[in-house]
This record gives C-alpha cells, structure tokens and sequence, in this order.
RNA sequence: GGGAGCUUAGCUCAGCUGGUUCAGAGCAUCUGCCUUACAAGCAGAGGGUCACUGGUUCGAACCCAGUAGCUCCCA
C-alpha cells in the first residue's frame, strides 16, 4: 500500500464498518463465556444525531470494545423508542402538509400514516450511529412498538392493575392545550416570564365595602370558589364568615381561613381556584369547595365561564382586564416576573387541569429499587447521583402513565355501558368479566369501549432491559438467562429518575433482579461558553459534519477528552482536532517502522531501550486498567495518549530509531512491531478505525481471516521492573537537562558534547549509555570520581554531570545558577528541619513519612554540598 | 422557600486514605528549531493566595463551621 503522509480517515472508515458488520463482528450469540451486556438507551425514534448522543454512544462503544477484546461475549442492544408525543406531532404535521387533519381520520388510519412516517423517516438515528463506529449487534435492533414489545407492556399493565399498583383517578396534570395531552413534570419546562399582577376589587356581600385580590390569572376568576385569608392577618378580621361576589358574574364565593396564605404577598388575600390550579386544588379539598372547570381540552373558555365563551385563555385574560376596568373593579396593574411551565414539545404554556387518567402507584415500588442503589447492587458514577436518588425514591409520586395521544400501546381498560370497566387485553378476554362483574350474560363485545388513551412511552422503555432479550414473551429463555442483568447503563442524570429508577423497579418486579449493575451517568454536552446546545441557539455542530472533517476517530477522542462522568462537557471543536492530531502522530509512528530494512548481520544494541519500554508499557496500563476500573474513561484516554505520545513516540522510537536510510537489526524489528501491535490494541476502543486499518498492513505479515484489531485479546499488566522505569525518569531529566544546557548556550543539536557523570546515587550509568549518547548527542560519556572543573554542570538526584564547554563557559552566569540553586536547597532544607525538629511530628506522623523526611533531609545536604563544592570551585 | 453539588493555571479538568519536591495534566501562550515518521511536528520555558474567613491537626487543596458566587433538582 502507498503511504499517505497524513491519516484519510474517511475511506478506512466505510471500509472497515462494513467488514465488521458483514463478517459478524458485532454480533453475539449466548455461549460459554462471560457476557457483556449493554442495551441502549432508546434514541426518540424522530430523533436526529446530536452531540449528547455522540458522547453517550462513544463511551458505549469504548466500553463494549473494550469488554469484546477483553474475551467476554459482548453485546449491545440497539433500538429506538416510539416516543408517542413527539411522533404523534410530527405525524400530525405531515398529514397537515398533505391537506389531511387528524379529527378527520379513524383511529386506524391515524396509526397507518404513523407506521408510514416511521418507516420513511424513524431510525435515522441508527444509521448515523454507525458513521460514529458504534458496534451494536444490529441484528437485535429493537423498537418499543414492536409486537413482542407492545405486547409486554400490555400485559404489565394488566399485571399491575390485578395486584392494585394501576388505579383511575381524578388529578390535577400538566395539561398541553396544543398537544391536547397530559404531560409528565418531567416534560414541562419552567421558564421565567414577564408577567402582569392584576389587583382586582370584589365586593363583599351586605355592604359597600370590598377586598382586593392580586391575580397573574384574570380570566379564572369565573372558576373561583372561595377567598382565602389568613387567620392571623389583623387587616382582614371583619371579612370572617362574609361571602364576597365575582366581579362580571356576581357569583357569590365565602371567604375561608387558612394559614396557607402568606400575608406579605399580594394583598393577603388569595383567590381560591381548585380547578386551575395545584394548590388551590388541595386547599379546595381541604374545605370541601366545588370544582368548576371553566377551560376546554383545547385551552379556550366554556360555558361555566359563562362570559367570553370559546375566546382563548390568553385572549379572554387581555378581554377580562378590560372588562374589569369599565366595571370599575381593577384597581391597578404591576409587572410581574414568575416561573411559568411550557411543554417540552410543543412549547404550550402548561395549564394545570383535572382531569381523569390512569396512575401507577409508586411508593412500593420504590423501597426495593432504592435499596438496591442504597446497597451498592447497583453503583451510580459518579455517586454524588445517590443522594438525588434517595431524594427522590423517598418523596416518589404516583405516575400518571396515560397519554392522550393515539400513537402508542392503547391502555387495556374497557368500559361498559354502565360506566364500569375491567382490564383485559382484547375484547375477547374483557367479556366474560364484564359479564361477571355485571352479572349480564346479554353483554356483546359490541358494548364494550376501548380507553382511548395510550401509555407514556416511558410505560415501554420501563422494561427495555427485559423486553429486548423477549424475558415478557418468554422468561426463562436463552438470551434472558444470559445478557440479564445486564452490565454498564450508559445515560443522563436528567433521566435518572423518570428512566433508570422505573427500570429498577421494573427488574425488580418482573425479574426479582437489578436490570444492570453500574449506571454511568454523563453530563450535558454544552457550547464553549456554558450554553446547553440548541436549536434555536444554532450551537451546536452538526456531528455528521464534525465526523467528515476530524473522522470518527478524532472526534471520538474529541468527546472524550474532557468528559468525566457526571460532569457536564464544554464541547469545543479544538478537542475534535487534537483527536485527529493524535491520529496522525499514530500514523506517522507507523510510517517510520514500515520504512525500515531489516539487516540480519546486525546486533540488537537496543536492550535497554526494548526492556524499559516493555517495563514502562506495563505500568502504564496499570493505571489504565484503574481507570476503567473506576469508569474513569477520560482518564484512561489521557494515559493511553501519553504512553503512546510520549512513551512509545517521543521516547522509544527515538531511542531505537537508526539513523536515515540505515537498516535495523532483526530483534529491535521484531520487538517494536509487537510493541506497536500492543499500542493499536489499546487505542483500539478509542479509535477503532485507524487501529484496524493499520492492524491489517502486511507490516504484521500475514493475518488469519479472523485475526482482526476488534476482536485481538487486550494486553494485561503484568510484572514490572519499577527500579528499570524509575531510572529512566532520571536518564530522561539527564537528556532534558543536555538539552537545555545547549539551549542556554546557543549550541547546535547537532555540535556532539562530552560528558562526565559522577555518581552518587549508585544508578549504573553504564547501562544508560547508549541511550544517553543517542538523544542527547553525547560523543563521550565517562564517569568520574571527582568534580570536574570548567564545565557546565547540573545535577539530577544527588548525581552529578558535567559538560566541559571549553572557553565558552560563563563563570559569572554559572556562578549565579549555582548559588540560585543552593538558596532553594537551603530554604527547602529548611522547612524539612523544621518537621524533624518538631517533636509532636516526630511522635505522631507515620513512621514512613518521618523516615520520608529524613531521606529528603540527607539528599537535600548532599546536593548543597556537591553545588557549594562546584561554587567554590568557579570562584577560585 | 427546601435539597444537592460546584469554585484548583488563560481554558477544560485531575488531585483516591490529610503526609514524597504536592500544587498536577491536556490544551492555549511564549522562546528556539522545516534535525528526512510526523510543522497536524520537535526541543524548551513561563503561568496558581487551591473562592473567602475561621477552626481541628505535628501537618489541610483535602476534614469541620461560616460567608460569597455559580449550577442543578424539587416546590
């Protein structure tokens, strides 16, 4: 193959995502070794790439590449959720375009454009994964409206009802007018809204007097039921027990007593709307007030508001505020800022409403899944998320799980004529309850009704980790018994609870078991400048785009380099770059040893260099190998970077390299391919591209069919000679300080130097020779016993160097250096006396540390003395 | 209003059980080099009152209390 002078990452990239996936790499079969199992967090099936999935997805990949060149059978399950609400939308939009509106289409026809839509355009997602090198066993691609799926959470929801965990209620939600549909608190966000503060004057019945209320909601005035004030509130003790009258409507309302209201707020007065609002709702319940509901469905004024009906709420609130004015009952107006709730999809302010919906009960569900987290069953990385958890596990609310909405699993209650309803999953096996539970064996399925409402999407992908393996259909099959529970959970904290904590209770109630064992939770993906990546801030980069310009290997080191788990990630372009960067120097450490001529007359005189690298390379792994242990992923990256950067580029090849156009003796040859094939292992997760493109070069001579990088077994530390690494970091300091003796003194890398050692730490500088000679361009090291005179010297450890530099030394400016240098020895000497001279340290500190403190005591007089004997020396 | 968390170099972050020359890394910056693998590079250098104030301790970036600022969650 011809070389390139830089890495093209495009081509290898196709090239190598099809072989995988033609040839079975990424699939995995149940079999006698260790599973490896994750399941994706199922992307909204209208999604598109973002930079949030691009990091979730390249700490998936990272993880299950490692664990498959680990040896374990490793397994990712890939899917995507129906995300009833925001595929209904888009469903609806479609059809909008095409002249259709959804009131006019059956049921049946809704769901068929719906099924249309998603076969065109669901799952893009999934495709544009792959362009990232994600290895997901496609073959198991799962979608939370699959038959087998949408069968399990039907029957779920059976299951619960018959054990009383599923109940019908009347609850104030967040209703979205535009989507007409309840939301969940999770999908409404608050906002901060410039507001108006409407003081409006009603009067109280059998008198010209009046009170005043503050309102940001004029137009529910016509759904009031009540006054309230608060007890203690002197300014308002004649109002006790008098009623007050609606201004437009006349309605008469009682003025209440409760402690609730806080006097300093508004006028002290609050107007009670149980209908329109939470806690008017519970303070209504609380003094047995009538609910009057004065909005429709779709956000605008009915017949209990028996004024301004059919206007919209925002339009019947300017409307009111005119029409309190020339009745003379608005006092005055304030601007006001407050949190006001929007849909997390369709933008709607959020309106509280009553209204009738299904709710799971929560709380005995939740005291196992929070015990399994309390206990350590299942770890949360980083576990600062454990509080947040309990937090919430321990004030849990009931789930309301229906949707208004036609896309999704539609709920399995059937209502009969008399208003009763059972839960059966057809109307087949619905009748012959209806006709126990009404004792009318008349009754057809003709009188049955179907709920209309689906469930909360949230209701299928509960059990993802159990319905991708079939566990609902079939529980005790092959897959289930084996990927379950499975391993790594790879998601964000936003949906800790909503997502991780069902899924919890959901293994637990379906599979007496955890459905993973570590959740790792990554952070938001935000702009260089803090800002949450947005469409409408047009922030964020277009991933496909940043894979085409940094390749998918660059960007995933991108991603990675500065993402701790649970910390959110200032995503900046230059970290795609340095990705690239890095993939280059790789190429180029590559280019070097494939142009190399082997000379097998040649001797190997790079021992040394081969044992510590080997040495060096071992240790190094051993804080990767910690890392991953930890989920430290961008830690283990940056250790992998410099052992290849530094150690293997910078250092070793530099050490072994032969001079231009020189051949190489076989066993340097051989040792440094095997090293190389070490390194492509280990970036392997990190970079799977690149290393199995240079994997496969018949630099490694011929390779087995199945001998590829994606499935090579990872090296494992092993045994390392620390006193060989150690020594090296000194030869390195020796090297670093030739230089820089060459650097102050404007000379030439390529001017050859001479130099002395004496040694007095006992490192055999013999060995290092070569070594030393070669980076430093050294002509002739000797060891000597004594201080030598007129040369530049400098010190590492306690060991001494000198490099003879003839007339050009500068006795004035060496003579500065030394004494610079003997002042900071002294002054730190100094401060080592003061923890031996101190008795309380010597009684109380560890033995290790005391004797550490000796051991810089006598090293520190020793370099004072080796510097003031060179000082003395020069002076002379 | 309640709860959780954060604050270390210009930026993004490590710093694990309080103890090694512990104040670190990467990037950025500055200086010098086109030395035939790589200028997407190489060789060096500078840069910090560990938010602030107290306390505990022989010893604090680390433990405790308070203050300020920021973020998130719940209301």
């Amino acid at each position: 193959m011809s070389i390139s002078k830089t890495y093209q990452p495009k081509e290898a990239e196709d090239k190598w995502y099809k072989y995988w996936l033609d040839n079975g790499f990424f699939r995995s079969v149940p079999d006698e070794r260790e599973p490896y199992t994750i399941v994706i967090p199922p992307p909204n099936v209208t999604g598109v790439l973002h930079m949030g999935h691009m990091l979730n997805n390249t700490i998936q990949d990272v993880l299950i590449r490692r664990a498959r060149m680990q040896g374990k059978n490793a397994c990712w399950v890939p899917g995507t959720d129906h995300a009833s609400i925001a595929t209904e939308a888009k469903v609806v939009a479609m059809l909008k375009e095409r002249g259709i509106s959804k009131k006019d289409l059956t049921r049946p026809e809704f769901l068929s454009y719906a099924w249309e839509w998603k076969e065109k355009y669901g799952g893009i997602i999934l495709e544009q994964l792959k362009k990232l090198g994600a290895s997901c066993d496609w073959d198991r691609t799962r979608f939370t409206m699959d038959d087998d799926l949408s069968d399990a959470v039907i029957e779920t929801f059976i299951h619960l009802y018959n054990k009383g965990l599923i109940y019908r209620g009347v609850r104030m939600v967040n209703w979205d007018p535009a989507g007409k549909t309840a939301v969940s608190d999770e999908e409404v966000i608050r906002k901060e809204v410039n507001q108006k503060l409407y003081y409006i004057q009603y009067k109280v019945v059998g008198g010209d007097s009046h009170l005043t209320i503050a309102t940001t909601r004029p137009e529910t005035i016509m759904a009031d039921a009540a006054i309230c004030i608060n007890p203690n509130d002197e300014r308002y003790t004649h109002l006790h027990g008098k009623s007050v009258t609606i201004p437009l409507i006349g309605r008469e309302i009682p003025v209440i007593l409760d402690e609730y209201v806080t006097m300093d707020f508004g006028t002290g007065c609050l107007k009670v709307t149980p209908a329109h609002d939470l806690n008017d709702y519970e303070l209504g319940q609380k003094h047995n007030l009538p609910v009057i509901d004065i909005l429709n469905d779709d956000g605008t004024l009915n017949e209990n508001a028996q004024i301004l009906i059919g206007e919209d709420r925002f339009i019947a609130r300017k409307k009111i505020a005119t029409l309190l004015e020339t009745a003379g009952s608005l006092e005055k107006v304030e601007d006001y800022k407050s949190q006001i709730g929007f849909s997390e999809r369709t933008d709607a302010a959020i309106e509280p409403k009553l209204s009738m919906q299904w709710f799971c009960k929560m709380e005995e569900m939740a005291k196992p899944a929070l015990d399994y987290v309390l206990e350590g069953d299942i770890k949360l990385i980083p576990d600062k998320f454990i509080n947040t958890y309990r937090h919430w596990m321990e004030n849990v609310k009931d789930w309301c799980i229906s949707r208004q909405l036609w896309w999704g699993q539609q709920i399995p209650a059937w209502y009969l004529p008399n208003g009763q309803f059972v839960i059966a999953k057809t109307a087949g096996e619905a009748l012959p309850l209806a006709i126990e539970k009404t004792q009318n064996p008349a009754l057809t399925t003709q009188d049955l009704r179907q709920d209309e409402d689906v469930l909360d999407t949230w209701f299928s992908s509960w059990l993802w980790p159990i319905s991708v393996f079939d566990g609902f259909k079939d529980p005790n099959n092959a897959d289930i018994n084996y990927y379950y529970p499975t391993n790594d959970l790879v998601t964000a904290p936003e949906i800790l609870f909503f997502w991780v904590a069902r899924m919890i209770m959901a293994g637990h109630e379906f599979r007496g078991q955890v459905p993973f064992k570590n959740v790792y939770l990554t952070g938001i993906v935000r702009d260089k400048l803090g800002r949450k990546m947005s469409k409408s801030l047009g922030n964020s980069p277009d991933p496909l785009g940043l894979i085409e310009k940094y390749g998918a290997d660059g960007v995933r080191v991108g991603m990675l380099l500065s993402s701790p788990a649970g910390n959110d990630l200032m995503f900046d372009e230059k970290y795609c770059e340095q990705g690239a960067g890095f993939a280059n120097k790789i190429w180029n450490a590559f280019k070097l040893i494939k142009g190399w001529e082997v000379d097998d007359s040649l001797s190997n005189p790079n021992g040394i260099a081969i044992e510590w690298f080997g040495n060096r390379f071992s240790e190094a792994l051993k804080g990767i190998e910690d890392d991953f242990a930890n989920y430290r992923l961008s830690d283990a990256l940056m250790g992998t970077y410099k052992l290849v950067w530094d150690d293997f580029c910078a250092w070793y090849l530099e050490m072994i390299k032969p001079v231009y156009l020189q051949p190489i003796d076989r066993t340097t040859y051989t040792q440094t391919i095997k090293f190389f094939e070490d390194v492509l292992k280990i970036l392997h997760p990190f970079m799977p591209f690149l290393t199995e493109e240079l994997w496969n070069d018949e630099l490694f001579g011929q390779r087995a069919e199945s001998d590829k990088c994606i499935v090579a077994q990872m090296p494992q530390s092993g045994q390392m000679n620390t006193q060989l690494t150690s020594e090296l970091e000194v030869v390195k300091q020796i090297i670093a300080d030739i230089r820089n003796t060459r650097n102050s003194k404007q000379l030439s890398p390529k001017e050859s130097l001479d130099l002395m050692i004496k040694a007095n730490s006992g490192i055999d500088f013999n060995k290092y020779q070569p070594i030393i000679c070669k980076l430093g361009n050294i002509g002739e090291l000797t060891l000597v016993s004594d201080t030598v005179e007129g040369a530049s010297s400098f010190l590492v450890g306690t060991d001494e160097f000198y490099i003879p530099l003839g007339e050009t030394i500068d006795v004035a400016a060496e003579i500065e250096r030394l004494t610079k240098e003997i002042g900071y020895q002294q002054g730190f000497l100094k401060s080592v006396m003061g923890k031996l001279g101190n008795e309380r340290f010597v009684q109380n500190a560890k033995p290790e540390v005391v004797a550490n403190e000796q051991k810089k005591k006598d090293d520190a007089e020793a370099k004072i003395k080796s510097l003031t004997e060179n000082l003395n020396r020069l002076a002379n």
